[in-house]
RNA sequence: GGCUUGGUAGCUCAGUCGGUAGAGCAGGAGACUGAAAAUCUCCGUGUCGGUGGUUCGAUUCCGCCCCAAGCCA
């Protein structure tokens, strides 16, 4: 018998963290964060991190589980999410799933078999050079060589993915392997889906909050830990875009504008992806459906349990 | 009141030696199975401030008017 998963998605800003945190609440179950930025530690503002009131007693894993300067992946996070899911399920509890990265989700829910392959920065850099004194093309072509099906889906333009298609062969010496996209485990999936603009005004005057509550101190304190620019981490929405603020060569306004831009982008990109990936599997619902989500999370909760004792 | 410089896409601006116009940003659509809050792809018709004139034809040249900024009174 498969085991157990409810999950949120939806964009940033949209309300996953408090529907969760009812959903959870009311099957007496736990939270499993799947989000590709809230795993660090001490980015907790510009993450938009849940607090430990707003979490009301109800236990979340899955967040501040890597140094800010480390770096970390997918399959890492599979591996350690899988662990837990299966640990509550055993208890008899239904784990809720939030987060807004996409990849995250699917690779939970879908078996993609990843290998452990780690990174390997000095081949990224060497690649990168490469591209920039051959062209694009030319990497692209390599990858052709080793891997053409994989090559055909990735554009040329896209070097950030190439380099990595390239980097995961000389660490794993194989290919992708082609994978069905099969559910792994019964599934209660909801979107959360919201009004455009309203969405975007409330990234705006988020970004806004999160500056008065001392995001800038927050910055301030991972560099002064040893975090640079280019770390993974610091690629975040909210993060990268610090960069020159603390040299004069930015002022407050210009970081405050463009923390609010791409998170919209961000925001954009999540709804194309949800949309149009989860129209089969999921249920579009909006803040306002949490009463009979929570009749359905209870329902679905129990479904087999009773059959089994 | 006079002079100067502007008034072109939601914003910042480019351009048309006269044949009705194009970039960046915003915005929109999309891809995404190993960095994913990353990365990448695609989408540009707007009374070219208004009005008269010159012209086969004006957003482009000329006159007048309106608006904005600056300078002089």
């Amino acid at each position: 018998m498969k085991e157990k998963v409810i999950i949120v998605g939806g964009a940033t800003a949209s309300g996953k963290s408090d529907f969760a945190v009812t959903l959870a609440k009311s099957i007496n179950s736990e939270i499993i964060s799947c989000d590709s930025m809230q795993i660090f530690k001490g980015m907790d503002i510009g993450t938009a991190k849940i607090t430990y009131n707003e979490m009301n007693n109800v236990k979340h894993h899955m967040l501040d589980i890597v140094e800010p300067t480390e770096n970390f992946s997918v399959s890492q996070y599979v591996t350690r999410a899988r662990k837990i899911i299966s640990s509550l399920n055993a208890s008899g509890k239904v784990p809720v799933i939030v987060g807004g990265t996409g990849l995250y989700i699917d690779a939970l829910i879908y078996d993609f078999g990843f290998s452990n392959a780690g990174s390997d920065d000095t081949y990224r850099e060497e690649l990168f050079e490469l591209a920039q004194a051959k062209g694009n093309s030319y990497l692209h072509d390599m990858l052709k060589e080793i891997d053409p099906p994989e090559a055909e889906k990735i554009h040329e333009n896209n070097v950030k993915r190439v380099i990595r298609a390239l980097e995961i062969y000389k660490l794993t010496g194989k290919t992708k392997e082609k994978n069905d996209k099969r559910l792994i485990y019964e599934t209660l999936i909801y979107v959360l889906q919201d009004n455009r603009q309203d969405l975007y005004q409330r990234i705006n005057s988020r970004v806004d909050i999160m500056l008065k509550r001392g995001f800038a101190d927050e910055i301030k304190e991972l560099l002064d830990r040893g975090v640079t620019f280019d770390m993974q981490s610091m690629q975040g929405i909210g993060y990268k875009e610090w960069n020159g603020f603390f040299d004069g060569t930015k002022s407050l306004y210009e970081v405050s504008d463009e923390i609010k831009k791409a998170s919209r982008h961000y925001a954009k990109r999540q709804l194309t992806w949800f949309n149009n990936k989860y129209k089969d599997i999921a249920e579009f619902v909006t803040r306002q459906d949490i009463d009979r989500c929570v009749d359905e999370a209870i329902a679905f909760s129990k479904e087999g349990i009773d059959a089994v004792n």
